[in-house]
DNA sequence: AAAGTATACCTAGAACTTGTAGGTATGCTT
DNA sequence: AAGCATACCTACAAGTTCTAGGTATACTTT
């Protein structure tokens, strides 16, 4: 049962995430990355498989993530990791976003920017 | 010139912001929130005219806008409004970007997730 | 007078990301 | 035997935004 926990898409998110999140591992698999941020958001962000895979893909054919593939426990897993380029590029993308959301907080920010007092 | 501002693109972003700067005023044209956005972030974020117009269409066709046009100045001005449904569906979606935000910032946050110390 | 810039609206189509909805397969538990 | 968690994948639909055009007025500069 999925129950759709992401109404404001996370255009252009969802590879960010994933760079931010193996900035801080030597490698990740697919699964692990969508229970890890799970676990993160205390499950309000969910990665659907049908973007995180294609955005895996994506980010390795960029030569920003290499793989490796093992078997464990019976079950293959797809280790990922970041490239030096991807390492670099991980800073860069980080950063745009954050910044970005800055700016999104300022024009969200709760209070009307009303030049008259509250009376 | 149009320099490139917005790499991690707005994706359903551009909605809430002209719920959100509509909340705090009585009316707004199309061309007005455009400035307004760049004047608020510094030049930090940039609404595209081929975003705008058909981000306020699909509001007005949803029942939160209404319309009335006005010549000043010997330029037509389309304002924007609130509906009453507006100015409730501006709440709830500012609230679910603001939470998701919060989110991104916990899986962005600079400090790595590590639970050894720093050496 | 012509050209350029700011104001002010618009649309068509491309590009891109994400979600839906399927598929395959193993291991474990009921 | 069925169900669930793990673990990967893809095709197509849906949706938003950007690019790149278009029209038109007012004002300033050349």
């Amino acid at each position: 049962m999925n129950t759709n926990v992401n109404q404001p898409v996370l255009k252009g998110s969802i590879s960010v995430i994933i760079l931010k999140l193996l900035e801080n591992r030597t490698r990740m698999y697919g699964y692990e990355i969508t229970q890890q941020v799970k676990a993160i958001t205390a499950g309000g962000v969910a990665i659907t498989e049908g973007a995180l895979y294609p955005a895996l893909h994506k980010l390795e054919a960029e030569g920003l993530l290499t793989t490796e593939t093992e078997v464990v426990e019976g079950r293959a897993r797809k280790y990922y990791a970041l490239t030096k380029t991807g390492q670099t590029e991980a800073i860069n993308r980080v950063d745009e976003l954050v910044a970005f959301m800055q700016h999104l907080q300022t024009i969200l920010a709760p209070a009307p920017p009303s030049p008259k007092p509250a009376f």
